[in-house]
DNA sequence: TTCTTTTGTGCAAACGTTTGCAGGTATCAG
DNA sequence: CTGATACCTGCAAACGTTTGCACAAAAGAA
């Protein structure tokens, strides 16, 4: 009595219902049926209306791939990014999918870890899976960018964020880098402190130099000297936590060691507030503390985390609608977007003078 | 004089060689040229050779849409969770790329934002666009399982975790939840604390009982009565920040307070966290606090946080194993495994004694 | 009646692959 | 010289759609 359970029990594959289907059910060609389904004004509304009704019963969903090979796009999209268990980068992908949603677009994710090589696999890998546009945040280890521009001279649309790559002329979207790092840095100064050291990730990566750059400027416009003993570069700015305690500690061994650091990414803030916490040092009394972090942690902490706040959300969302407006373009696009986001700077206390 | 160039920058269209352009060049057909790239026995070695170089020549790469199309899938997987930008499941992301990865699947994600609705048309989505299985963790609002467990029974490979959809049969794998909360209950116990609250996510989920389950268990096992007033759910687990605040405010103005609190689940212990700063409450003078976390703030938290971590990348590994598995199975598979991983209870300062 | 127009439908090609079948050409044995 | 036996290659169908073109029938105009 239930052959129809039956057999979708012992067929692994789930088999769809086809414009074959309909069109063998109604006694018409699959070309009559298709149009119909698209209401097309060459079919006579009768027809129209059983066929809609007979796709209606049968439950009938047009197969994506095959639209996808007819039309060469497949309404999906890459991104590629050195690690999802990241806030920052989360809150990204959040803003990601939140648009490619709304516009019906598959999003494809996938991690470089940090690694060149594995960069240039992701982002083969997802050019040939036929997406029809990419997402990219380079990888510390990136300093060729000749796999990205490559792809790009090709034809795919890209859209570059926060961690930029230089020489490849499509739109990009950052956040101000100088200004998130300036501010936090004019923080500690204005708060008393004279001997501020920083903490930044990879010297290849742009975001570094920029923040590393506000923060320098920040020094200069107070009078204050660059003391390049007080800059530290941990270059996989942070997945390997050794890194970060090691230059803490070539900092606090100076002969002349710092009473305030600015860390600029999320990892070394976090891994700055670890360390200090090994070492039983009291912030700010021991050392101040101002940090880049999208991690949902100022308020947890003791004292809580004066921090810079990047817009990951936006920047996601952002993103996306650049290269959403890229993969649609009827005309070749040859004007391209630098779109710069503004972070924002939350005083709580950690970076407040000594008492 | 750079014809090629042109061509390229004026094509949005990214034009793959096929093999046909292959077969063109060489002067054979496409079937012979399909079975020289596979390496059919049919074809003589010269041939293969001739194919292969041209193909390598050409940059050739096989069209995935169209080998879709002829095999019936995708390779690519969905997966639905509430939200990618929570640690916990960033993590379990984490874990399910990283096999994806080896195996060759695209992994495509979508979050229901604990929304019933929204997980109903995510799961839509993506059996629309033709994923060959799908991953679930059910949101906070869903009670009804019918979407799940229809796309079940018409033959799409689905495997539960985290938060499993009961009644459908099919692989799923959960923490030991039972166990988590036990422990971080006993641990309150054997310092010296009677008065013992809960904060659980949703009735509804089924981690929720599992672990109020474990917390009772572990006062009976103590000779401590279960108090109703000591229980208290936040229905959107700490998407809303007021609930959790609201919640703690109800404890705390009992006419007999508790002195200890178990959170049982990240959401919750940060928003936890949150509310005794801002209330000024020490822990563990005023308030002893264990929690279930797999963010990474255990050491930045004053006093350090005993919690309860789950092994988020270990479940998101070992869930996408068994769907491939299910989806590669040459014949149905009928018998279903329910895996349990241990949770690791990791002692710090939170739930100690007062002094 | 005959010629045009309108209306509704179907054929077949195309998207890029794979593969069963048939056909071709050597090579070899009898 | 003939028949069998390799070995190599190509045709065409199939996967599910869309769409240009052709065709048929009916209606309107002359």
């Amino acid at each position: 009595m239930n052959a129809e359970f039956e057999n979708v029990c012992h067929t692994m594959k789930f088999e769809a219902v086809t414009i074959k289907d309909i069109a063998k059910a109604l006694g018409l060609s699959t070309s009559t049926v298709s149009r119909a389904l698209r209401d097309s004004y060459e079919i006579s509304p009768e027809t129209k209306k059983l066929v809609l009704e007979c796709a209606e019963k049968l439950n009938y969903r047009p197969n994506p791939v095959a639209l996808s090979l007819k039309e060469r796009k497949t309404r999906s999209i890459g991104v590629v990014v050195c690690e999802i268990a990241n806030s920052f980068f989360s809150q990204i992908i959040n803003g990601i999918e939140s648009v490619a949603y709304d516009r019906g677009y598959n999003v494809i994710i996938s991690q470089s870890h940090e690694s060149y090589d594995r960069e240039v696999v992701d982002l083969q890998f997802l050019s040939s899976r036929g997406v029809d546009g990419v997402l990219v945040s380079v990888s510390t280890e990136t300093s060729d960018y000749e796999h990205i521009s490559n792809l790009h001279s090709k034809g795919l649309p890209i859209v570059l964020f926060d961690r930029i790559a230089p020489g490849i002329n499509t739109h990009t979207i950052i956040i101000d880098n100088f200004k998130g790092s300036y501010e936090a840095t004019e923080h500690l100064i204005h708060n008393g402190y004279k001997k501020i050291a920083a903490l930044c990730p990879s010297e290849f990566l742009s975001i570094s130099s920029e923040r590393l750059a506000g923060y320098k400027e920040a020094l200069g416009a107070n009078d204050l000297k660059v003391n390049n003993d007080y800059i530290k570069h941990c270059f996989y700015g942070g997945m390997v936590f050794s890194e970060i305690e090691e230059a803490i500690n070539q900092l606090m061994t100076l002969k002349d060691p710092p009473e305030a650091i600015v860390t600029l990414s999320d990892k070394l803030t976090l891994g700055a507030l670890k360390t200090f916490k090994r070492r039983g040092l009291k912030i700010p009394d021991d050392i101040a503390l101002v940090g880049f972090s999208n991690a949902d942690i100022a308020e947890i902490t003791d004292p809580a985390l004066t921090f810079v706040r990047q817009p990951a959300f936006e920047m996601g969302k952002a993103a996306t609608e650049l290269l959403l407006q890229l993969i649609e373009s009827k005309r070749p696009v040859t004007e391209f977007e630098k779109r710069i986001l503004s972070p924002e700077f939350i005083v709580m206390e950690s970076g407040n003078s000594r008492s």
